[in-house]
Order: structure tokens, then C-alpha cells, then sequence
DNA sequence: AATGAATGAGGATTCATTCAT
DNA sequence: AATGAATGAATCCTCATTCAT
């Protein structure tokens, strides 16, 4: 997402509103590129702000502090996969669908991001005590939607309940926020592909035993 | 000019804890605790020389740079999985067995080296491009015997091979590789019983499909 | 982001002698007279930007490195002093005068900046490769031309050539570069006197043999 | 000079002397290559010990500083050149015959230790102010010895005397001194024929005027 | 005569951030 | 809304030298 490939200023009075938006969406564009390539410590705000073609006041105009901008790629993410996944979690399919449903998705948006995948894997501890306080709680939230959904099917029997939900939550999103630092696009699989490999591993995985 | 393995000056009668240990291993025990806690980057080599009684010079005496005391710490941990697994893999129990003990011990020695663990998930990426090169190809090493299992069983018909190896390997090892990221001491679960959970989790996603 | 030209707020009201001049000159003045005093590797830039009055930072704000300020110094004696032999050169009086101009001419700016000289003398070989490259460059540029005249001369029979026209450059540069070490002012000898006694050293020298 | 290249310890009881010598000497050698190469400053202990092959506590047993070191490439330099001069500038050949002579040798003695030559200008004024000042001295008796070669010449009428025996001096002795930073050996020119050249421009330079 | 571990002071450089304009 | 000069603290690293053995 966030492609939105340079719209150079070209009318300047008329249609502020996107021009308008244009610095700061650039700045975290050119952020979360190089952070994911350097890492947030490795990444000077002299080059966010080279690779955006602004200047350093005018990032600070925009964001108080490079911890923000950090922030913000990740409140972006958050937000984006919670709703993803409150759309499929509470539709009325039948669980399994709804679960395998929810695991690919998050593995084809991963992919598609991979960049903020990276950036979740290598920098969340970068973040200031408070920040990081605030983008845990959130992304407890989403790893407790997708338990409740293991939890549900635990209780009816469609899922084995012989491992803690938490457990296997943690066991599926490692290899999620891990696919950053293997996949690379153009490899034989497609986003898609690999979403479907994950999903059927966890769906096999919590099986009741002895149930094919 | 680095390595200098076991002064040892002959137990020299007091103090028998922290002190005595060699410098070089005093400076990559502690720097491992702080490189876990802080991030690679954020980690000052004035710190970590203090936290180790002693002083920079002494430190770059053993070490050539902070890289190095990075690399130092994953080479160690990289050595001993791999002769861990070696050690599972070749053995002549059935192959279920082997995998089973190889996955849960794998977990069992990232739980026990948690810091180790942390630093792997966090700090690769900082490592100069030689030094992350290297650790990568001793990394694919590890992985690649770990597949050769799941392939010999995939050829057998003992695993599904509906699901390329080497995903399922990236599958269960980012999931290994986060335990640092939520795992807590003291918690309700022993390391040998997140190992066999994950272990399970492993050996029935892989089941042949149909079979229990 | 570098050079920046000429500030000059508007001739603030006090002190109109060093605090006056603009930043990066001040810099380079000061640089100038401490590694001609102390050498470039005995002089840190924490005694340059005292000297200067200025703070690190701002002087990182204006050159890249250590090695910029000496290249920066270097490259404007080069470029005076090429100038100046251009115009002498390439006048159109006879080739003895515009030979003994140059000559001592070059002895004149060497001794009223002294400070460079000593730097060229002493100090080239610590920048880095690539600037010395283009340091090199210009040096010979400058011993070309002033080579050429040299050569003209023997080819009229004016000058001897019984020598090669660059062992002579290379005698005659070797005594102007030099100045520096042994010339100390309020000698008894002004820099015209040197100068023009060192130009009839080597216009006598050069006379061809059997000829006064 | 100094070439005794690598004798091996071999006959370890016998003959002593040598080998007891070889120590400093290597040292010595080492140093000065090393000296002439990257500079005074930028040449540390460590590379010059590891270059002779010995450990740093030989070398402060033998030397007492790096200074020394450097004090010591010196005064070698200084002595061999000085005894040279003497014989040349003693002998009863006729004047000008001794300034040819000793001004050739001067420039052969320099292109053949052209490490030395290029220390001289590059390092001298690194040196503490003490040993600065006993080399200054020495150079000083040695500028003079050759000095008073000129004024025998100018009080008897072979040389010309409008000009300052001390700055024919430093016009020649910059020309020796400036050999290092040009001169390279395999050159089309040997190193006896530039010092005949250069003997050649220095004499006929201070012919008298209007003399062949 | 020689080792090599350890010191500790100092060096160049980077950088997030501020502020007058 | 935006500039860019300036700050000042922190960082990694180098090195000559010492000293117990």
C-alpha cells in the first residue's frame, strides 16, 4: 500500500488537500524504506528527509521527534491488520473458514508489506518506554482476536485443546513477523501461496489429534 | 589477537564469582545482557566495559570492534544448536523421534540462552555485511539439516509433502526465533513444555493429510 | 552542503575585525595557522574550532571532514597561484622577463603565505587518497605550464638543453617549496629580494653554456 | 644503506654480536620505511613491531620512545651525510671541483636513502622540541660546512657575490630536500646524473655574472 | 632480553534537535 | 509552512606507554 508514486506539485492553488498531505505521507513512505534497509538506529534523519526531498524543518514541522515517525508506521500497520481482521473474524462463516481466512490475510498483508514487517521485527524495542507501551497494548488487542477465535473453537471441539491458545498464537504470528527476513519477492511462491501454505500449518496444527 | 582462552592464575583464593571469569568472557557475558535489553545500537561499548570491570582498552584488546563482540555471541550460540542437532539428527531412533527432540530442544536452548535469542531477532541486521554474511551461511547450514529431516519424511510418506520443506522450516523457526520477544521466566510453562508444545504443533501440522 | 558564501548579516554594529568574518573563514584561517604551527595529525579540530570560536557541529555544517579543511586550503593557494602564473605566462613580453616574473613571483605568494607553504610541504601526504589525487593534478598542471616556458626557451637556444626542462621544474619548485622551512619574517631580506634573488639563480643557471 | 637483509638466528650459542644487533637495526629499518610511507603520526608502535617482527616490549627495551625511533633515523642520516661533506669539502681539489663533488653526492647519498630524504621533510618538526632542536643544530653545522665552501668561492672571486651565501644554500638544499616528493626510482634518470644536473645548475648559477 | 595484557587519555565524527528568520 | 545554520553530547576507536612476569 502507500504507493502513491511522487505527485510533483504541478497546481499549486487549486486540489491543496493532497499536496497538502503529500509531505508528510513521503516522510513515512521514505522512512519505513529505509528503516526497514538500515534499521531505525542505522537511519539518520538527514537521509528521511534527502529521500523525501524536504528539508529537516519541515519534518519537524510534521512530527515531533524521529521516535514519531516510528510510531506512526507502526499505528498505520496496527490499524490496518485489526480492521483486516475484525472484518473477518466476525463474519458469520464457519470458524475454520473464518481462522483460515484471517491467518492467510495476515500473512498476504505481511508480504505485501514487507517493509513494516521488517520494521516490527527489528525495531519495535527502539521505540521510547511509552510509545512501545501503547504499540504492545495494541497489537495485544489483535493477538487476543485472533485467540479468541482459536479459544471458540477449543470450547466447541474443533480445535485441539491440549495446548494453551496463547501458545499457539505466539507459535503462528513468530513465523509471520518472521517472513521478512526470508521471503523475497519473486521467489516461486506468491504472497497468496504462502498465506495458504501458513494457514493449512496452523489449521493441521491445532487439529484435535486423532482427527484427520 | 583476540581468543587468549582460560588465564586462570591458580583460584587465587577469594572471590570466586563474577570477578574471576576471563575478561573476554566477562565482556561477551555482559554484553549479551545489555545487547538484549538495549539493542545492538544502543549499547555503548563504555557500557558494556563497565558493566564488565574493565576498560576499553582492555576490551579492544580482545575484540577488534563492538561487531565483533556481536559476532562473537552468535557464533558461540550458532556452534552449539548445530552440534545439538547433529547430535539428535544422527541418531538411529525413528525419524518422528528425531524430529520431535530436535524441535524441542531447539526451543529448549533458545529458552535457556533467552538473551541470545533476543539478540538474534533484533541485532543481525547490524552486524557488518562479511561478519552477516557469515552467520548467515553457518544459519542456512543449521536449517538445511533440520529440512533434510522433514525431506526424508516427506519421501517416506511419514510428513504431508503438499508444503515445500524449506516453508516448513521457516515456518517453525520464526516461531522459535520469538520466543524472546513474549517467553517470560517464571511464567506457567517450563522451557521443556513449551518445547514439546511446539514440537507437537510441528509434528501434526506435518502429518500427511487424512492420517492422525 | 558546504561553501554557503558570504553571510554578512549587515555589518552588525561592534567589532568589525575576526568575529566579522564569516564562518567557514574563520575556520580555515585558523586551520591554516595551527597546521602550520603543529602539523595537520598534531592539530584535532577541537583546537581548530576553539580557535575559531565556533562549535564542532558548525564546523561539520560546513566541511565534510578534517581533510576537507586542508584540501580547502590547499585548492585556494593552487588556484591563486596558478592564476597569477597564467597571467604572467601568457603576457607578451619576451620570454626571459615573463620567466624571472613567474619565478619570482611564485616566491613572493609562497612567502606572504607562508603558513601554506608549510602545509604543502609538510602535510600533503595525510589526505586522502582521492584528494591528493586531485592536489596532485593541479600541482602538475601548474609545473606544466610553467615547464612549457622553459621548454620554449631551448627550443629558441635561449635556455640550455643540455637538461631536461622537468628536472629543472622539479630544482627550482624544490627551493620555492622549501621557503617555508628556513624564511622567517622581519629577516633582512624582504619577500622581493628573495624573490627576485631566486629568480636570477635560475635564470643563471639555466643560461646556456658559454653564455653570460 | 642498512640493506643486511634477514639473517636467520641459525647458530643459536655462537656469535653473538649480530644477531644481539639485528634487533634494534630491524627495528630501525622497519620504522623508516614505515615512516616514509605513511608519516610519523600516522605510523603506530604496533605496525613498526609487527613489521621487524618482534613485540612492543623489545622495542621499549631497546628505544625509549617513538620519538626516539624517529631521533634515531635522523642523527644516522645526519652523521653519514656530514662525514661525507668533510671528506669531499677537505680534500685539496680546487673549489669548484669540491662543491661539484659534494653537491652530486649530497643528491646521490639522498635518492639512494630517499626514505630517509622524504622523512626528513615530512616528519622533522613532529619530533619533541628538544631532539627538534639537536637535529636543527646538526643540520645547521652541516648548512654551514657547505656554506663556507661558497664564501671561500665568493671571497676569491669564482663565485658571484651578489647574492646571500645563505640563501644559495636553502636554494639548493631545497632542491636536495624536495628529491623525495618526485623522484622515483626505475626513472629514465639515474641517481648519479640528476646529482650531476643538479651539481651542473647549482654551479652555473653562481658563476659571476657575465662569465661563461 | 622479552612478553603481552592492560591502561587511560584523546581523537574524529555523527546526529537529533532547536531557533531565528 | 519551511529553512538551514548551529549546538553539544555521545560514540567508537586508536595508541603510546607501563608493568608484572
Amino acid at each position: 500500500m502507500t504507493r502513491s508514486t511522487a505527485r510533483k506539485t504541478g497546481d499549486v492553488a487549486a486540489a491543496p488537500g493532497e499536496d497538502q498531505a503529500a509531505v508528510p505521507r513521503r516522510l513515512l513512505q521514505q522512512a519505513t524504506k529505509l528503516f526497514a534497509k538500515k534499521g531505525f538506529d542505522r537511519t539518520s534523519v538527514q537521509e528521511i528527509v534527502e529521500a523525501a526531498g524536504v528539508t529537516k524543518g519541515a519534518m519537524y514541522h510534521y512530527f515531533g521527534s524521529k521516535d514519531d515517525l516510528l510510531y506512526e508506521i507502526y499505528a498505520r500497520v496496527l490499524r490496518e491488520q485489526m480492521k483486516q481482521l475484525e472484518g473477518v473474524a466476525s463474519s458469520d462463516a464457519p470458524l475454520r473458514e473464518r481462522l483460515t481466512a484471517a491467518a492467510s490475510d495476515v500473512v498476504v498483508s505481511s508480504i505485501d508489506n514487507l517493509d513494516d514487517s521488517t520494521i516490527f521485527l527489528q525495531s519495535m524495542h527502539q521505540l521510547n518506554a511509552e510509545k512501545q507501551k501503547a504499540v504492545r497494548a495494541e497489537r495485544r488487542r489483535y493477538h487476543e482476536r485472533f485467540r479468541a477465535m482459536i479459544e471458540e473453537g477449543q470450547a466447541s471441539g474443533e480445535f485441539r485443546d491440549d495446548k494453551p491458545a496463547d501458545v499457539i498464537v505466539d507459535f503462528f504470528f513468530g513465523s509471520v513477523h518472521h517472513l521478512g527476513s526470508w521471503y523475497r519477492r519473486g521467489g516461486s511462491l506468491s504472497a497468496r501461496q504462502i498465506g495458504d501454505h501458513y494457514a493449512d500449518l496452523l489449521l493441521d496444527a491445532i487439529r484435535p489429534p486423532g482427527r484427520s
